[in-house]
This record gives C-alpha cells, sequence and structure tokens, in this order.
DNA sequence: TAACAAAATGTAAACGTTTACATAATGAGG
DNA sequence: CCTCATTATGTAAACGTTTACATTTTGTTA
C-alpha cells in the first residue's frame, strides 16, 4: 500500500505538500495540487485514517452503547446517531450491554482504549461509579435515554415520570379503577422506575389508592410482558387495564390476556410506551407513549460533537413525550 | 494521558519491556512484572489501541455493513456478529446503507480508510462493481444475507430459492391457487428476486399458471406492503393467499387487508418471510419463513476472522430456512 | 527592476506502540 | 567458580501522518 511519501516522491513535493492538498486543499498551488492528486491515483494511494487518529490524537470515532440493538426504539434511536455522525465523517462502534452493567463497564474501557473521540451511552445506572468516572476523567460523553435533567454531565432523554402519568391519566379518563403496571425490573434500570413513579403519582392525583399487587417487574421481553400478564389477571381483584413499561411488554401482555381468554379491547386495555414502528399495525394497534427515539439519538450525538468542542455547557435536553391513542384502550366494561 | 514510556520510567524498564508485560506476560519475570504493574498503576496508565494498531497495521477493528438497522432481523444478526467479535476483543463499527447503493459505496471506502481489518457486508448487488473491487484488492470480507452459494468469496446466507418455494408449496398444500406475491423491489435487491423465483418454480411444478398480475413489487416497509395489498386486492381475480418478502411487508399487508375489510386468515392467508421476534406475537401470528438471523451473524463474523489469518479457502455457509406454521394462513374457503 | 509582503512549499520532529536484534543476567552442570 | 545455554531485558528503528517553523517562490508596487 503506498503512502504520502510514496505520493510526494513521485509528485516531487514535499509530504507535508501533499498533506495538505488532502486536508486543506485551498492552501496549495492549483498546479501543484493537479499534479499531487495525479500521482496519488497513480499509485493507487489509499489515506490511512488510523495513522492521522495517531498524529492528530483523534480517531473521529465515536462509541455508542444500548442496551439491547433488538429493541426497535434503540434500533431506531441508533439510526439518529449514525445518520447525524456520518454527516460529520465519524464513524461510530456499537456497543451492546443486554443490560449488563458489567458489560457495560468493560465495553466502555475498550471503547476508550480504541481512542475514540467520545461516547454515548444508554446507560442502565446514571448514579453508577462507571458515569462517575468519566467525568472525573473528563472524557466527552452523553446519556441518551437518560433521565437526569439537571447537573453537570449532557443528557437527552424524555420525561418518563410525566409519560408515565399520562399514560395512567389516559386510563383513567376511560373510567378505569383498578390499574396495572408491568414495569422492567427497577434494578436495571430507572427509566421504569421513573414511569412507574408517574403512573402513581396519577393515581394519587386522582384519589386511587395505590395496590402494590398491581405491579409486576419484569425484564423487557415480549415473554416477560406475557408472563406477567397472567400473573396480574389471576389475582382476585385483577385489572381493568394495565400500562407497560414498553411496547414489546405490552405485545406480549395482549398475547398473554388473550391466550387467558380475554377480548381486547374490552374486557381489559393497555397502553405501552415507546411507540415502536409496529405499534399502529399490531392487532389492536398499540395505544402507547410516543418517544421521538430518531431524533433524540440525533441530538444525542449533536451534543456530544458539541461537548466534544467545548467541554463545558453540558445541556440537558429532554423531548416530548406524547400520548397516542389507538385501539388498545377502551372505556372501562 | 500517560505512556508507555512514562511507565518505563517508573518502573525503571525498558519500553519494550512493558510492552511486552502487556502483550506476552510470560516472557517477562515475575518480579519486574509486579514492578512495572504497579507502574502502571501509579501513573494511571490507560493503553493506547490506536498507537498500537498504527504500529501493528491492524486495527482490530471490523465493519459491518446492512441495509437497515431498523428491520428487526438485521438487528438481530447485528447481535450475532457483534457478540462473536466480542468475545475476540474486535469492535464493530457500525455502517447503515438504506438499500442506496451509493451509500454502500462510500461507507465501505470509509471503513477502509480507517483500517478495519475486514468488512462484514449485506449488499445489496453482489455482482456490482464494488464487491469486485474488494476482492481485487483483496480485503477480507464476507456477504451477510447473502445469495452466492460458490465462487472465490466468503459469504453466509440461506436459499432463498428453497424458502420461496416452501411458502409457496404450504400456501398451495392449503387448497390456494390463486397465489399472490408482494416482493422488495428486484432492483434493490435480489434476495426477494430468488425468492419470487422460488416461488414462480413452485407454482409451475404444481401445475399453476404463473400470472404476472399477481406480482407486486414494493420497497420493505410496512408501509409498502400496506399498499401492494390493496393493489393485488382491487384486481378482478384477487389472490386468495400472498407470500411476503418479508415479515414487515407482511404485517403491512394484514393491516392493509383487513383495512378493505376481509378477515384473516379465513378470507386471505399470508406468509412472510425472516421470522422476526414478534412474529408469533403478532394477530394473527405470523406464518413465515424462519431465518436464523443471530446464527447468520455469527457465523459471518467466525468466517471473516477466518478468513483475515487465511485469505484463500473462502467459504459459503448456506443456513437451513424453516417455514413455521402458525395463524396466518388457512385453507382456501 | 528592486524591494517587500504574501503565499506556497519544505524540513523535521512528534505522536505511542511494537519488534528484530543485541546485550545482559541467570542458573545449571561440571 | 567457570562455562555455556537459556532466559530476560534493552536499544533503536519503524509505522504514516500532521504541523510548527523555516525557507523559497510569487506577484505587486514603486
Amino acid at each position: 500500500m503506498s503512502t504520502i511519501l510514496d505520493v510526494a516522491r513521485l509528485a516531487q513535493v514535499s509530504t507535508a505538500t501533499v498533506s495538505r492538498v488532502i486536508n486543506s486543499p485551498d492552501t496549495v498551488r492549483e498546479k501543484t495540487r493537479e499534479k499531487v492528486l495525479r500521482a496519488m491515483k497513480m499509485c493507487n494511494y489509499k489515506y490511512n485514517a488510523l495513522a492521522r487518529g495517531f498524529a492528530t490524537k483523534k480517531s473521529n470515532t465515536i462509541g455508542l452503547i444500548i442496551p439491547s440493538i433488538n429493541n426497535p426504539v434503540f434500533a431506531e434511536s441508533t439510526l439518529g446517531v449514525q445518520e447525524y455522525a456520518e454527516q460529520k465523517q465519524i464513524k461510530v462502534i456499537l456497543g451492546n450491554t443486554s443490560y449488563k452493567i458489567t458489560q457495560e463497564e468493560s465495553l466502555i474501557n475498550a471503547l476508550r482504549e480504541s481512542q475514540v473521540d467520545g461516547l454515548i451511552i444508554t446507560t442502565t445506572n446514571p448514579k453508577g461509579e462507571i458515569i462517575k468516572s468519566l467525568v472525573d476523567e473528563e472524557v466527552p460523553f452523553v446519556l441518551l435515554f437518560s433521565t437526569v435533567k439537571t447537573g453537570p454531565i449532557s443528557a437527552v432523554g424524555v420525561d418518563n415520570y410525566r409519560g408515565g402519568y399520562e399514560a395512567t391519566e389516559h386510563l383513567i379518563s376511560l373510567g378505569h379503577r383498578q390499574i396495572g403496571m408491568i414495569a422492567g425490573s427497577f434494578s436495571v434500570t430507572d427509566r421504569s422506575y421513573h414511569r412507574w413513579h408517574g403512573y402513581r403519582q396519577c393515581l394519587k392525583d386522582n384519589g386511587i389508592p395505590y395496590n402494590k399487587n398491581l405491579l409486576v417487574q419484569t425484564e423487557y421481553s415480549l415473554s416477560g410482558g406475557r408472563n406477567s400478564i397472567k400473573q396480574l389477571l389471576k389475582q382476585d381483584l385483577p385489572p381493568s387495564a394495565v400500562f407497560c413499561s414498553n411496547d414489546y411488554i405490552a405485545l406480549g401482555a395482549i398475547k398473554g390476556a388473550r391466550e387467558t381468554g380475554l377480548s381486547l379491547p374490552e374486557e381489559l386495555s393497555i397502553v405501552g410506551f415507546d411507540d415502536m414502528p409496529t405499534a399502529s399495525y399490531m392487532v389492536p394497534a398499540l395505544t402507547t407513549i410516543r418517544q421521538p427515539a430518531y431524533e433524540m439519538g440525533r441530538r444525542a450525538c449533536e451534543l456530544l460533537l458539541q461537548k466534544m468542542e467545548n467541554p463545558d455547557k453540558p445541556e440537558q435536553h429532554m423531548l416530548e413525550t406524547k400520548l397516542v391513542v389507538r385501539e388498545s384502550t377502551a372505556a372501562v366494561p
């Protein structure tokens, strides 16, 4: 493979000049520039970004850490960061934690060794040691799907409390009083916890006593939802509506409920969270709380680049959540 | 940030020794090793993988190019390559083409500049110039979701022809004779084309004349399926069953059919392709042709590493496709 | 055409590792 | 305790760029 030096020799200029035609073409005279360009063609020169990264101490690469690429909402946000990054000529290395904190840590370390210029993390624990050490060591990073609304770290997210509140409010407005919730495990991520808080507060604000038997924590998966709804439904006083922490859980719950013989939404209302692409194609079409995942990814990337330029000035962007009412919720029978 | 040199000075050894304790600890005496390790701790040494990559001409990074991270089947395969790569301490840079060939090309170039050690590409056109140039220039790569079954390039895929055949056969066995197909545009990817071939051959083998009005090409999306089914259904002799090129299209088709008043599967049978995670949770649960996406990703990565070691010996792995019958297909009325 | 400012180009060091080769230390056998 | 094979360590060049600074070239003005 030929190097800048080969090109330089061929064009009879210095390596500096070649470097210049690559990086700031307008600082070199047209005639020489063309000569160099021709030489590059001639020896089939291929730029070595690794060497550049080494010389400049910038890899033009960022790391993106998500819990599960299989979840459509994370996939969507991944696309958002990707497309923004690409437009800025930045590569993104993807890491999948499977909701495991140890995995998150080792990914972060590996990415830092790789000299990524920054990190976008949808963390499982924003208050953990790992995040703390990142701020201590001044690694540029931004939290995605974050729950932090203030403080020294950059973040983009959505008001999960508010989302939980809206979902519950919708159910209450339909006349429901026995309202259950299937949440992602609180020990795994605090997003679910905040949604639950909103749910609980809304109940309270509407004079409905909180019943802890109507909450079940599970994993963020189809089968998690399916199993949990069954658990909920076999109680003496089963819920007439349930708010699910994400759409996968909701989809599982719908399946599970149907399997126990219920017809939806007449006998049971379900509301999800996320608004994944297929939500409106399901049967019944899913009522859910929309998160602008693509936009969030995009913003996170934007914020990160900004932060890389200017390490101070942390910003939190809290995007709007939106209740989208479809067919999986109905008035209480 | 401290370097190997700092560590070396602190430990009073040479940089070579420090490098050795990092890369082949068993070649350095226990006593010195400990001394070096201590020094590393002391100055909070962080390994610079970029510099290593530069020195060794290996970045320990591979590129993964897919059409759409939003498609669950590609997400699943992405996880497969990721998890395998991680286990081998290899980072993966993700690129999304949105089914655009120009995008594919520019991603490949960008990744090569970044000195990735290899490429996994789920290409839109395996016979194109881009792929050819990769073999000419001896870039290690493997095609994923590939249709090539033989020749000098490594690939992992599934027999799309066979899949199409199986899907159609299933429909025929249920008594259907008016069988339509909603395919991804043939000009966009040849996978769809092969599936169509299987469909067509199966028709022929069963003495059913091919009717080109029953084929519609569309994009690989929910709305593509939804629009296409309507087009198909408004014909004089509408199909009683349709085979869809992927599950998203199938899901869209189901929605579209329902909107025109049909009840499924009684009045219309649908079979998809992929078996995405939610397929069994849909209503009706989707009959589809399963592709082992995770396994395919894993294999592709395995093959790539193998190819990086030993550039000759291309291999094609064609995994088994499997018809999974659920509720979206039924006997013809 | 001389003088000079501005623009273009060149020189060489630096970035943090690895590694072939040279040298030094160790320890076993006599 | 000497020799020698073995093992451990050190030396220094190399990897392909970028960039501060020095030098040369160009073009303008008087």
